[in-house]
DNA sequence: AGTCAAAATATAATCGATTTTTTACGGCAT
DNA sequence: ATGCCGTAAAAAATCGATTATATTTTGACT
């Protein structure tokens, strides 16, 4: 798999840590396995210097668990995990969110709109999953992003993350889907009417139900 | 500079990376200084691989800025980051101090005590900074340990490097260290009287003080 | 059979050298 | 003088091979 050929300025220690962080939120990677460097040296044609590398950044930003002499791990799925990935979400999102609420400019209301319609569009091919999960992803950033905090928003990045590395894995909830996917447009026309604690309220909602989704990724209940 | 000898378990690349951090905390690099690897791999007298695995970290951390094909820089020090650091401090840190309070057993209370003890004496020995760094820092962990949240620590921990490039650097400013001091014992009454209002609202005051101290690093305000 | 230790194997970490890219410099035309 | 292009030097990134550590296997002994 010569994947990373032709680049444009780019290292290749970054295309693969670019790569590797999609397959890790993609679950194309067993949870609690162990990283076979030589095996991805292999499959991405690359030698062990950039790899390393990225693995390295991977495990600082938390993709990845790094232990001293034993090589990489990828992190196990653990409820009380999610629990707190989630609760961080309505935490620093809805925090950001407000902020947006009372900074946001006109031109960020055009970008919105434009990251919700898109996202709607989407919405309805439901094979692209990639193209959606990408405008998803957007439409989220979209709404914080005039909130003033750089670091606030790095944070809210890595919990997405993390909170996508469950999401992904669980399977479809069709009805819950439709009910997230409206949310969205609700939550543009709060951000529209500048109503802070409404929008926060849905934000609030909008975690809690994809909690919920996510909470799918460990099987069905094998407690029932 | 042989100093990464006869470690015990540790990689050669974890030693570097403690030991550029707390380099870094220092300020012991100018800010926006570009970073010589070749002589950094002298100075430590380590070959490129772990160093430069080292740096990735940091650079993922957020303590330097790595940019392709260009290396790596110590991001430059800015007044709306330090600004936005201390604003994000205040809220994550009183949210987990009120978690904390709240969650809080009695072993925890034993440690606090403890910690603020180890603390205070360190407080009227001005000449070993680096301890009292040491047990400053404990004592601020050990404050929202039991918060529950292991992401909300890692935050916080993150936060509290960024906000220590800037006060480490600092001026000394004597008066408003007496009043800091003291507020930790303060913190300590409140939280064992489990008054998590009252317990945010005073470090609320002195994340805001010590924010006006770290403002000193920018050297005596050009603009009077 | 089960247990321990030593040897063998596999993997992680590191080094030294090479390749690629950027940066600095100097001539040349405008 | 100023700006552009090509070359030389420096630095970053990468590779291939080596060393160190962990894991597995083997085989003697209980």
């Amino acid at each position: 798999m010569r994947a990373l050929e032709g680049r444009g300025g780019r290292t290749r220690s970054s295309l693969i840590y670019d790569t590797l962080r999609e397959e890790l939120l993609n679950g194309r990677f067993q949870a609690g396995e162990k990283i076979a460097i030589s095996a991805l040296k292999e499959r991405y044609d690359v030698g062990l210097s950039p790899l390393r590398e990225a693995l390295n950044r991977l495990a600082a930003y938390g993709l990845l668990i790094q232990e001293n002499q034993k090589g990489f791990r990828v992190p196990r799925l653990d409820r009380d995990e999610l629990e707190d990935i989630a609760e961080m979400r309505r935490e620093l999102e809805g925090m950001a969110l407000v902020r947006s609420i009372e900074r946001g400019d006109a031109e960020w209301e055009s970008e919105l709109l434009a990251a919700a319609h898109r996202l709607k569009r989407a919405d309805e091919c439901p094979e692209q999953v990639d193209e959606w999960e990408h405008l998803h992803g957007r439409f989220h950033r979209t709404l914080v992003a005039p909130c003033g905090s750089a670091w606030l928003l790095r944070f809210i990045e890595q919990l997405h993350d993390q909170f996508d590395r469950y999401r992904r894995l669980a399977p479809e909830a069709p009805e819950v889907r439709r009910v997230l996917d409206t949310q969205h447009g609700e939550l543009v026309a709060l951000a529209l009417a500048r109503d802070a604690r409404a929008a926060r309220a849905l934000m609030d909602d909008h975690i809690q139900r994809s909690y919920e989704v996510a909470l799918g990724s460990f099987g069905e209940r094998p407690d029932a």
